[in-house]
DNA sequence: CGAGTAATTGATCGCTGTCAACCATGGTGG
DNA sequence: CCACCATGGTTGACAGCGATCAATTACTCG
């Protein structure tokens, strides 16, 4: 699933601007001065799935861009329980700038590839590179947006609820989601880019109650299951129904 | 409870300096060029508690600081569900940057004063002032923080760790809320700043259960109920245990 | 002091987590 | 090629937490 993308050396203008999400997130609107800072301190890396990018409690050295895959927030309890408290598709930023520690472990949900640099020199170009820091000011806006939106689908929706969101979701984001070769949506077709326990942990319940509402979606003939990891959307406004709350926050957040 | 802060006119860069936010929050470092231009552009008010500063699905026009008292920030689903996705202190910044729409109400959880600035124009404060970019920045990272490390108690801890969450909150957040005459910490007593269903709805519960785990922590010699908004603190160590997760996610973020 | 609201307490029910068994799939090695 | 195993997903039985409805008590404010 990761492309065989060289690790260029510093200097190398040109891996930035091949990068496919070049453009986008932090690296948007960025001048040949900015992309040419951004090249210096960054570096190509490929991760396979479950590998972890950080760990919850590390020293939070590094930041970076998810370029091909998904990529895991996740925070671990003492005794076992998880919570993903959020997803990462190619164009997005994960890394927590000024601060020492990681509260959160950074995974890798497929295989993937990723853009890393030092949370330091990410810092210092964010101070000495306007246009980074107001990227990054959007971003984080658009983050926190869509952080709360989560807060209330954990916080008051049952579980059909959080699974009719969660295909909603796939269906909306399909768009940014096809910057990368992966197949998520293909006409009326969702593809989930992560295992059951995952999703499973990003909702907020466990695999099994997941895989039931998933089956009574496909009783009431919203969904049809292809296999386990393809669906094909038979009642889109239904669907959106089942899913409660008003569609608007499905609206992926702007960047 | 609310102070009587007299409305300055624009330019009366006096305000800003007497304000008990002003060095904090957006406003921190702020040199005389930055002070002025927020003091141009801010202004004072007054809300009593229950009013509604902006209304989810409305233009969202305005910004700006709590300066006293608590407001919530909340998302009301169609059929009556309320989720409140984060509680706004003193020196808290409130609103949606870059976008027009509010997707959350702004209400006031108590009397309170607040300063409001006009969306656009601290837009461009933003853009020409460096500092508060930069201060905006560090302010969305932590609560974006914050905002994930309450995704895991949403998501993923039972009523009784949720209320004990809540209680350790108040207990360590309370250094923050001196910065205003509120009494949330005297020694070891924690006020509750916001009634029961506004608690409920932050924790993700329901008045009933909420006041259940209160009586239970009561049982447990954990809390003493001194009134039904005030609660002295007796064995923090076994408080901060019923909290599950890590006291480290009390760390208020940092500005 | 009375009315209205807020908070507590009680009884009941259903959703969902837990534990367990079963099934499907894919990779491995004999 | 197939038996074997590991992993991931589904299905079933059951119990417990917490929501709901209802009733009572406490508080606040004219």
């Amino acid at each position: 699933m990761t492309h065989p993308i060289r690790t260029a050396s510093a200097g190398d203008m040109a891996r930035c601007e091949r990068c496919n999400v070049h453009n986008r997130g932090i690296c948007g609107h960025a001048n040949d001065s900015v992309l040419n800072e951004l090249n210096h301190i960054s570096r190509i890396r490929s991760c396979s799935a479950g590998e972890t990018i950080l760990a919850q409690g590390d020293d939070a050295g590094i930041v970076g861009n998810v370029i091909d895959g998904v990529l895991k927030i996740t925070k671990s309890l003492p005794d076992g329980r998880e919570q993903i408290v959020g997803l990462l598709f190619p164009t997005d930023f994960f890394g927590r700038i000024y601060s020492n520690i990681a509260d959160f472990s950074i995974e890798a949900a497929t295989d993937a590839t990723i853009c890393v640099m030092k949370r330091e020199a990410f810092e210092h170009a964010i101070e000495h590179h306007n246009a980074i820091e107001h990227n990054m000011l959007i971003q984080l806006s658009s983050e926190l947006e869509s952080a709360r939106e989560w807060m209330v689908l954990l916080g008051c929706q049952n579980t059909l609820e959080k699974v009719s969101s969660f295909f909603a979701l796939l269906l909306l984001r399909a768009d940014k989601l096809c910057v990368s070769s992966l197949p998520y949506k293909q006409g009326v077709v969702v593809a989930f880019p992560i295992n059951r326990h995952d999703i499973a942990a990003y909702l907020g319940t466990t695999v099994e109650t997941l895989s039931r509402q998933i089956q009574y979606l496909s009783r009431q003939k919203v969904i049809k299951i292809l296999d386990g990891k393809h669906f094909e959307i038979l009642d889109e406004d239904r669907l959106l129904e089942f899913a409660g709350q008003d569609r608007e926050f499905l609206h992926p957040a702007k960047s």
